[in-house]
DNA sequence: TTGTACGCGTTATCAA
DNA sequence: TTGATAACGCGTACAA
């Protein structure tokens, strides 16, 4: 029952009494072979539970049907989401996906992508770690042939690469705009970390959507904070601490920073804290069971993102884009408005 | 700059104009080879980028050191944080870690399964979906000598397997007693689906904390829910609608049903709910941000759990532990008081 | 100290 | 219709 080492090609050929080459033949159903043959042959497999080896076809191959992907953190669900649009549209097209996390650590990071080369995957999904600088471990791949796409965090300076983004500058115009629309004048912009793009991104949106409908921009309507909780308390104060300019409105980088700043506000007893109206990006499930929740939230659509991103790759992989041909691809903002 | 293919042994024996073993010997440190000649391979390696093929060093070693983990779902941080204890160890040790969901439905888990055993991981930990009856496909790997370790979502019923469970007997119990130590009589049990033995663990522990303690068990304080909303909603109905018998503690399966318990009986104005004192399992980060948080939470130490299923897998691997010796690790859960 | 030869499991080419 | 053989990239026993 228990044959403690994997069923081979050869083991098969010796039980059946016939050459290697005609059982790999019958059991990738050649045309060739003789119909009683291939029967015969496949029965044995199911019943010795032969299982290929990969190792030994993706050698044989030259490709893995492997796409590698390397990410921050699996806890933020951003991140989780979007591996689910990844793996939907991987697996239907025959490519297995190995994750890998960097913890936001560069020499982590350098490890998974060496990890993933020595692994020989077929291209490569990324979003890199808060302090990468240096490209080299990700330049291998394309050196070596490897298509890689950068989605979501990206290194923004560079052109010369392939991006998948979520349109965070559409998404932030959106709920502006929805403040505006709710008779907000007042209203506050708390942005990420500026070494960020995506923070000036959103800022541009807020800034174009204010000006798009005559509303004036206040540069003490703005400030900004990382993801620290301390930052964030200090950063609100500056916003809500001047009482003939208090916002009605806020806008926010992230919903984390986002609880934390209404927490804030509630803890100190801010007045009229249940007029103001919150927006932040994100939208988590849990906001439904917050007192004080936001009236909406800029949904990023991860899913969207991360199967634009397996989408584009499988293009570049397939030579059906040149690799040099670099894209951008923007996928856009939902606003969610929250029931009462 | 870009070659497109990689760089094999061979070719960098051709370059160096020796042959492919002294190169591969001179990279692995060989003793017997010359100091120089491992200095000239050894520069020119790094030179033209030469990265190993691990699908040949896997042929040839019949060992991937690659680690398989099937787990429902990544959205839960159960699982995530049992991730990171799985990756930190494994990578100590020189392995690799290939994570698939299998989203609860068997049909893909098999799929993993399949796929896993063709990469021929060298070990597997799996938490089982919620409709896994047949281990077909995951005894497969012990029938080739893979061994499994099954963790947290496991067969109950089967003791001829390697486990590492939470020890949500023993959280149940803690988080019970404590309640009893703030004076309550009155606690309520809202349990999970009864399918799950973990739902049954937790009762144990109720109950048992009850009768060490001396506090009279009801079965009017006991309730069964699954993770849908409708249904923890009529359980809570039941445990909170006979007014001469109201419990002013409840422990619950999972947070996320507890949030919805409170989430109701703040709706339904319930008099004196800031007086209730709950806990659930699993604490999550979000619960400072409530407004009525519970007082504590059973941390189940998702990355001890991770980590004791690759310390286990491992010893099974190295054949430190046999096969068929079949063990079971428990992993204490911890009562997190939440500050005010 | 270096090189030759073989095998890991599979597929593909060509010959029988 | 089937079989022998080479090749993929690497490691290693053995020969030189």
């Amino acid at each position: 029952m228990t044959n403690n080492t994997p069923v081979t090609l050869k083991f098969l050929a010796e039980k059946l009494k016939m050459s290697v080459s005609t059982v790999s033949k019958a059991l990738n159903n050649y045309p060739t072979i003789n119909e009683y043959t291939k029967k015969r042959v496949q029965e044995m497999a199911r019943e010795l539970h032969f299982t290929p080896n990969k190792s030994a076809i993706n050698l044989k191959e030259k490709k893995s049907r492997i796409i590698g992907i390397i990410l921050p953190n699996l806890l933020d669900h951003f991140f989780t989401r979007s591996i689910y649009g990844v793996e939907q549209f991987a697996t239907q097209n025959g490519y297995n996906v190995i994750i890998s996390q960097s913890h936001d650590d560069l020499e982590k990071e350098i490890q998974s992508a060496n990890m993933l080369l020595r692994s020989r995957v077929d291209g490569l999904i990324v979003a890199i770690s808060k302090h990468t600088q240096d490209f080299a471990h990700l330049d291998q791949f394309e050196n070596m042939g490897i298509p890689v796409v950068y989605y979501t965090r990206n290194p923004s300076f560079n052109l010369s690469c392939h991006k998948v983004l979520g349109n965070t500058f559409q998404g932030c115009y959106k709920a502006t705009q929805f403040l505006i629309n709710r008779g907000h004048k007042k209203i506050a912009y708390l942005g990420g970390p500026k070494m960020i793009n995506f923070t000036h991104d959103r800022f541009n949106g807020y800034i174009n959507a204010l000006k798009d409908n005559g509303v004036p921009f206040s540069a003490d309507l703005v400030a900004y904070t990382d993801f620290d909780k301390e930052n964030t308390i200090s950063a609100i104060q500056n916003l809500f601490d001047n009482p003939q300019n208090t916002p009605t409105a806020l806008v926010a980088f992230k919903e984390p920073i986002l609880f934390d700043a209404i927490k804030y506000l509630r803890s100190i007893n801010h007045p009229n804290l249940d007029q103001i109206e919150c927006i932040g990006f994100g939208n988590t499930s849990f906001i439904s069971y917050l007192d004080s929740p936001p009236i909406a939230s800029v949904e990023e659509n991860p899913e969207s993102v991360g199967e634009n991103a397996i989408k584009l790759l499988l293009q570049l992989i397939n030579r059906e884009i040149d690799m040099e041909n670099y894209q951008k691809v923007m996928v856009d903002c939902k606003l969610i408005v929250h029931e009462a």
